[in-house]
DNA sequence: TTCAAAGTGTAGCCGTGGCTACATTGTTGT
DNA sequence: ACAACAATGTAGCCACGGCTACACTTTGAA
């Protein structure tokens, strides 16, 4: 019942997989958050995205500088940040995500404090599969 | 249904603490494998976790120099890698819990390749609280 | 016994994500 | 109109986890 292959296997996927994850996790963070903002305040400016992350705005225009050299925002100086339409798509699908993460643990019975921030770790852990099984969990409801 | 305190919220907790989950994560599989290795070979070497990791022997070697800062373990130069008693309970303490979110993944229906994989990363995000209810979870069998 | 291969260490590079301190630009109220 | 303040940019520091290249030990076969 151990995961197969234990601790000594050769199975560098499984760390190369994690590794991967935490490359795209500030990516997909940032753009489910822009996007957010933009929902609620009609812009979004660094400093709204450095007291969402609680860093620093310095952080948060470096990350930003990096999303636009991937096609993901466009920003000029001193000006709001805008999302493109690849933004656009990768926050709706990280939203969609992290969303189906959260109801899953609500639905085995997680309280919604704790499952809001285990979910904004295990979400960018979640295989295709494992998400589609979560969908189907979460949509039944209750677990007995 | 949305998690609680959407995108725009002040709610820096679940960032921070998966930032520092991640800070922790090295620590909790160096020791997990090293206790592996042990078992299995009767000793571990830097050339073992660079396999194992697939990783350099220099990014193996820099890390464990900081789990002997950190007590975890105990190393002479050219010789093999041993776990201090602490190091031996971080390492059960997170081989049990891999255990739990792999054995929960194959109980709500994913098949064992992806379950390894998903719980590779997963399980540095899950709370105890969260762990728990996986854990009833794995242990009541096939989920419905 | 010796010496070649395997293992380990060290120097020095990169990218990422933190930070503080300071410079510059935009905006707004008086 | 302009001064003060908020926002943004820039310089330069750190820790971490990757890497290559090269030097040094250990070890085992010949
Ligand atoms: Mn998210
Ligand atoms: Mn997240
Ligand atoms: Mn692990
Ligand atoms: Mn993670």
């Amino acid at each position: 019942m151990a995961p197969p292959k234990s601790s000594t296997a050769k199975t560098p996927d499984p760390y190369r997989r994690t590794r991967r994850d935490h490359t795209t996790e500030t990516a997909e963070d940032y753009v489910e958050a822009i996007d957010g903002i933009l929902t609620e305040q009609g812009e979004c400016r660094v400093v709204d995205l450095a007291r969402h992350f609680a860093v620093s705005h310095v952080t948060v225009t470096r990350i930003v500088a990096r999303l636009q050299e991937a096609a993901l925002v466009v920003t000029e100086r001193y000006r709001p940040i805008q999302l493109t339409e690849k933004g656009k798509k990768l926050a709706t699908a990280s939203r969609e995500r992290h969303e189906i993460v959260y109801r899953f643990l609500l639905a085995i019975g997680i309280d919604a404090a704790t499952a809001a921030i285990d979910a904004e770790g295990i979400e960018h852990h979640v295989s295709p599969r494992t998400l589609k099984r979560f969908g189907e969990i979460a949509r039944a409801g209750q677990l007995t």
